[in-house]
DNA sequence: CGAGAAGTTGACACGAGTCAACCTCAGTGG
DNA sequence: CCACTGAGGTTGACTCGTGTCAACTTCTCG
């Protein structure tokens, strides 16, 4: 991941990393060249937001380096984060399709930049390019997913296996090989943590000052660097040795 | 919601009831009648199975009677209920579009009729009226919303509103005004809001108790009745009274 | 070097899950 | 028509996971 399998340097420029995207899959390099072309790039300082909840839907984003959080806020201000994305990853596909005013907030977690089309330019190339419409309902597809599958867990598993859930999948989206693991190659505050894995700042303090002392991680300011995937898939899955 | 107020009878024939689904919205009526044409009716008795996680998509459903779950079962049985639907809701939206497995169960709760439209035949449809095709788009960006409001409310809200709003959402899609209340109009077991609400059965039963005893409620077995929707609203809300 | 943000840790309380015992009703067969 | 049976529901006792709060430490940055 942090090399390409095609020799070049990626996230150099803003080119390679981009058409690697789920919206350009199985799509002409024509048409890859058209639709980049009309994309509008914008760049965001960390803690900037792109968009926020219930605003009406502008545009289509795709994420060109760095990474957003997406999250819902609730009426009393406390911040649930639903997930992050990261290069390539398509933002708000359902609301351009249906225009509809946007169910999150997109906030930079760290210096992004994005590429974004207009909702009309979008709809328009759209239209005459099923492709694209297949490409990003594939990945409304994929969200839906896992929602439903966050539901599920929400419901019926432990703070444990939620907090070791999220690591894992931060571990897979923003993960970096390093000597010995894998570091979440993003600012990861406790606090983030916690509204990732829907519990309090406390207790996934608590979680990984205990799984670092086992030498499933590796913690510090900011930054976790997983030393174990698989004995955290085990306290993710099946809960026994998390008791 | 009982009466139509066309004056005419509903839920009667197949043909009104189905036709004022969202899937047909905005369609001339030529197209409903073509589209209708193409659906194979079945029906299926009470906790019968359409359809099961993790199979390959066959169809796209909307429901004609009655009322079937939609859920999720984990690694070892536990069972969590995504939502319930009922007459005109369309079933495994996402799905049909984009040829994936199925992310849910789809079980009967009560008698049912559906149409079924195979998946090939629904494409094909979908191709020629966009109209359609932005139709079933359309509820899917809806059950998003729903999915993404239900995690913010499993990570931040106790079980009491948590049950409070899940018999709030089944007055509204499945409730039929009663004298001095709205009865929710389906068998529903204390362990089938349990699974709603993501909780337990027994934590759901004194629930329902205490609101029984408040008078916010009238219950009986399988079955409630919603005296005070403002009561329970307040319950669901900040939960002053709740604690 | 000072100030404040980030993180840690202990004490405590309480919500909610678990389990066991019990009640109550609907449907069934004698 | 009544007794039986089992599913559905209730309630109390108990436990434990987690959230809350406060005090403190440590790091980072200007």
């Amino acid at each position: 991941m942090a090399l390409c399998e095609n020799g070049g340097l990626m996230r150099q420029s803003s080119g390679p990393a981009v058409s690697d995207s789920p919206l350009f899959r199985g799509m002409a390099s024509a048409v890859v060249d058209e639709v980049l072309g009309a994309a509008t790039p914008r760049t965001l300082a960390a803690g900037q937001t792109l968009f926020l909840q219930g605003d009406p839907v502008e545009a289509l984003f795709v994420v060109e380096s760095g990474r957003l959080k997406l999250s819902q806020v609730t009426p009393d201000g406390e911040e649930v984060i639903v997930r992050t994305v990261g290069p390539g990853d398509i933002v708000v596909g359902v609301a351009v399709l249906d225009k509809r005013t946007l169910p999150v907030s997109g906030i930079a977690i760290s210096e992004c930049r994005v590429l974004a089309w207009p909702r009309p330019r979008i709809l328009e190339l759209a239209a005459r390019h099923p492709i694209l419409r297949m490409n990003v309902i594939g990945t409304i597809a994929d969200r839906m997913h896992d929602s439903l599958s966050r539901i599920r867990e929400l419901s019926t598993e432990t703070v444990a296996q939620r907090v070791a859930r999220a690591l894992l999948r931060l571990a897979r989206d923003a993960g970096r090989p390093v000597e010995g693991g894998t570091l979440i190659d993003q600012p990861l505050g406790r606090q983030e943590l916690a509204e990732l894995a829907g519990t309090s700042m406390f207790t996934a303090s608590r979680l990984l000052a205990r799984w670092a002392r086992e030498g499933v991680l590796e913690v510090g300011r900011q930054r976790v660097v997983v030393l174990s995937p698989a004995r955290l898939e085990g306290l993710a899955g099946d809960d026994e040795s998390a008791r």
